[in-house]
DNA sequence: TTATTATGCAAGCAACCACTTGCATCCCTG
DNA sequence: CAGGGATGCAAGTGGTTGCTTGCATAATAA
């Protein structure tokens, strides 16, 4: 019976860290809301940081998030889809997230629990502009890297920080392709060009 | 003497705010901080939560930041240089924004507070981006609004996640030229043909 | 059965928190 | 000088927090 009432645990404990952060989410509460003893908290995981911690590495952005194909065949379609696939995650995780950057300042190791997939997420974006860019749809100059990382930015800044100024951003629904959209055409994407190039190629 | 005093004291609050959050930031820090007596904060502003409301609202994003000229001359060169002053303020508030955005989930009032100046941000480039497009340098149908949004996302993550993982950004020298060149580039800037646009129009 | 392990329960501890009270002190203004 | 307002100081209040202790209980493994 040790895994579920641990896994319980660490469940509770990284829903009410998103809501309260690390001093606002008390050992009382989570034993509250696991169902579960304050004392049997202290005797699985010693301390209360060893416990968050180990909520954050397992409750943290996932490794995986949304598909590229291998073979880029309508980049600004599959590009949109991604986005917004990447932005559904950020949203859904976005409390967590912002906990864990202002507990940075006490503790550093936090956002890196927290972050561990965001590696993933940037080798997706970049070793797919990269393909695109290997397939003809762009020139060789391209800046993929940086501009996968300004669409991975805006994607970041849209769901850290819309619902406290959503005048600044895109219509919700369409945000996603706007951005894909817009990180093509600064790569010197031409979308009328793409069949003419391929077929060139 | 009750301005000076009241000024340190706001000072103070808005520091240790930044570097603790509020739960963190206790009002006998505050007042050994400001070198005043703790009850002294009470008898002034009542209790700690208009106390740091308050300071939030006095040393929050600044209304002005950066320089757009009225009239573009050389977009890349005035949007780089904007761009390296706007992600400079932020680096320097960058803990005061992620702990708004974190006790935002307690008190939505806190990231208003902070982002006040925000709003004058999105005005400069967004003005500035439409009075480049209606200057010829960018074509008619150029999403302006939105690239301009992407610009400024770039700058806020670059900002706010650089610390914690810097292999995902450009080196930090040319971030902000590069992602004011990506953002002209998405619009349809071509720097080539700048002078003949300019001459013809 | 017996021994071990996991968990619950009640109580408490020392530290810290926001905030209050009462009184002494100082400085400025009239 | 006299009076009032701002500040300091000491002490304390009720509440919360992370964490501990001691003991009872139930399930599991030998």
């Amino acid at each position: 019976m040790a895994q579920p009432t641990r896994e319980h645990i660490l469940a509770a404990a990284a829903l009410l860290y998103a809501e309260h952060g690390f001093r606002g989410t008390t050992t009382r509460a989570i034993a509250e809301a696991a169902g579960v003893n304050e004392v049997t908290l202290f005797r699985i995981f010693g301390s209360k940081e060893t416990l968050i911690v180990e909520a954050m590495r397992a409750h943290g952005v996932p490794v995986r998030v949304g598909t590229l194909p291998d073979i880029p065949t309508d980049p600004a379609l599959e590009l949109a889809a991604w986005a917004a696939q990447t932005r559904e995650v950020l949203v859904s995780m976005r409390s967590m997230i912002r906990q864990a950057m202002s507990d940075a300042e006490q503790n550093p190791e936090m956002p890196k629990c927290v972050a561990r997939g965001a590696d993933a997420t940037f080798d997706a974006i970049h070793g797919y502009l990269d393909r695109v860019r290997a397939a003809g749809f762009l020139p060789e100059t391209a800046e993929t890297h940086a501009a996968g990382g300004m669409l991975v930015s805006a994607l970041f800044h849209d769901a850290m920080s819309r619902e406290f100024m959503p005048q600044f951003f895109p219509a919700e629904t369409t945000a996603p392709a706007t951005y894909a959209r817009l990180c093509l055409q600064s790569l010197g994407y031409d979308a009328t060009a793409r069949v003419n190039q391929r077929r060139t190629a």
